[in-house]
DNA sequence: CAAACGTGGCT
DNA sequence: TAGCCAAGTTT
């Protein structure tokens, strides 16, 4: 309690009456709570993925599968192609397997144990749900919470060590009634006030009574472990080209960028350069190259083409090139396409 | 538990 | 620009 008398989770929802983003998969003001359908379908989007990335994509995927049954009854390669872009595509596998079992048992269940133990939801997203669409008490942790605690509390001890006393103190103010809007909340002011860098604390309802501000430089809050350098990578991927169409590959089901349809390549990944042999014998054209930044490994991936009469040997598909932006290739091959496309006749 | 796993925006 | 960061999960 304040000097006022006001717990913190009273002022941050009297906060978040008046200050709440609008944002597609939430309940309009007044109106009642989202379908749990749309709720899981923004908190996997939203995993390790910035709100402007997630908007046209919940809209696309809300329009065409409506529920969760649609979504189960999808083929799965048609999903993954609608994922193309957004990143991290075992959420897009996850996705269609969760649809599935959710609609075999007909519906969401409705705690957050249960919801914890479907393919892709770890604790954050199943207490995000849980609160969210089933008006649960659960203590919902993400990368906002941490920060918002950590600088409320003057947390010290780094991440991820830091993440117990995180969650204690999370606990402890976490409200019995709205905790669904509690969370929202939290995220919306980490998201908006409480951010990363450049905090601004002279519009922050918790600002009285955070410690961090107390003593100084909040922004320095959480403290984080040093990152690991990121290696240096080099690939090649191949344009094979027929008739109008091009040869495209649809990659095993794990490992980078697992399931998505692609180009054919040297067998590069984060641990290893590829080996530069291309896929059949012929008279390669250099057409250049282009970078791309995962999170843990940069890559200068080098593209050939080819004039072929017929494909290389194995599974693979001629796709009519001037559909290739139907073909749902991840951002990677999207650049080395465009690349191919570019220096075509 | 540390590492793998995408992408785009911002400073 | 090179690095940091974003509604984490899985192995």
């Amino acid at each position: 309690m304040s000097a006022t008398g006001k717990t913190i989770s009273e002022r941050l929802l009297h906060w978040y009456d008046a200050h709440a983003r609008d944002l597609p998969w939430r309940a309009r003001p007044g109106k009642e709570a989202p379908a749990p359908y749309r709720v899981w379908m923004s908190e996997v989007m939203l995993q390790q993925t910035t709100v402007a990335a997630v908007k046209p994509y919940f809209e696309k995927f809300t329009a065409t599968w409506p529920t969760v049954e649609a979504l189960a009854a999808a083929d799965e390669a048609e999903v993954m192609g609608a994922w193309a872009g957004l990143g991290y595509y075992s959420r897009a596998r996850n996705l269609v397997k969760c649809a599935r079992e959710v609609a075999a048992r007909g519906g969401f269940p409705d705690t957050e144990a249960e919801l914890r133990q479907l393919p892709g939801l770890g604790d954050y997203t199943a207490a995000a749900v849980a609160a969210i669409a089933f008006g649960r008490r659960a203590v919902v942790v993400d990368a906002n919470v941490e920060r918002v605690v950590a600088r409320l509390f003057a947390i010290e001890e780094p991440l991820p060590g830091g993440r117990k006393a995180i969650r204690t103190h999370a606990e402890a103010i976490t409200p019995d009634e709205r905790a669904g809007d509690f969370a929202q909340a939290m995220m919306d002011l980490g998201a908006t006030i409480c951010t990363a860098r450049d905090p601004k604390c002279l519009l922050c309802p918790l600002a009285e009574e955070c410690e961090g501000r107390k003593r100084g430089d909040p922004a320095r809050l959480p403290v984080k472990a040093p990152k690991k350098a990121k290696p240096e990578r080099v690939g090649h991927a191949y344009w094979i080209e027929c008739g109008g169409a091009v040869w495209l590959v649809t990659r095993p089901g794990k490992g980078m960028l697992g399931g998505m349809r692609a180009l054919p390549d040297d067998g590069w990944s984060a641990r290893t350069d590829g080996d530069a042999r291309p896929p059949l014998g012929g008279e390669w054209r250099e057409l250049g190259s282009v970078r791309h930044v995962f999170t843990h490994a940069s890559l200068t991936l080098n593209v050939r083409s080819l004039a072929a009469n017929a494909g290389p040997h194995g599974e693979g598909e001629w796709w009519p090139i001037a559909e290739i932006d139907e073909a749902g290739l991840p951002t990677l091959f999207a650049k080395a396409a465009r690349l191919a496309l570019a220096q075509r006749d």
